[in-house]
DNA sequence: GCCAACGTTGGC
DNA sequence: GCCAACGTTGGC
């Protein structure tokens, strides 16, 4: 079965993912925008989800693995809000910034340039080789 | 801190 | 069901 791949976003000052890698494993909540939260359901124990941040740093500085698959938010009574589990899975060597992603022409239809707001999206295979390649890392 | 872009809400 | 108003996100 194919592993699929994602990007999540977090405000290092909120979440970041030195934090994560910390704790060792984290509970991907608070998700309150349906494209997002439909993200979050397709999600599959084994995927990889590239670890943003945003507004500072403005760059993907990690993969994380899929742990548990959705359940419900913990941080809502809604049982239509979801969250997941994830656990650090690689730090890239070269953290990736949003102007690394804007001047790589096979990065240029990613969804991150396309809809930025959007903060669970999902990442093309291609697209994840050419990002763990520019990273530093190996994707298996 | 500002502002543009987007999603959501609510009046009609 | 449309659309204006509003709130939030995120890059700069």
């Amino acid at each position: 079965m194919a592993v699929n791949y994602w990007l999540v976003k977090s405000e290092p000052s909120t979440y970041s993912w030195n934090q994560f890698e910390i704790e060792k494993e984290t509970v991907w909540d608070g998700i309150r925008n349906f494209a997002a939260r439909n993200h979050l359901r397709a999600m599959k124990k084994g995927d990889l989800c590239f670890f943003y941040h945003s507004n500072e740093g403005l760059c993907i500085v990690g993969i994380a693995k899929v742990a548990k698959e959705s359940f419900q938010d913990p941080t809502s009574e809604d049982k239509n809000w979801v969250a997941v589990g994830l656990v650090p899975y690689k730090k890239l060597k070269t953290p990736l910034t949003l102007q690394d992603i804007r001047e790589d022409q096979r990065l240029a239809s990613m969804v991150l340039l396309k809809n930025s707001r959007l903060s669970v999206q999902p990442v093309t295979a291609k697209e994840a080789a050419i990002i763990a390649d520019l990273g530093g890392v190996k994707l298996a």
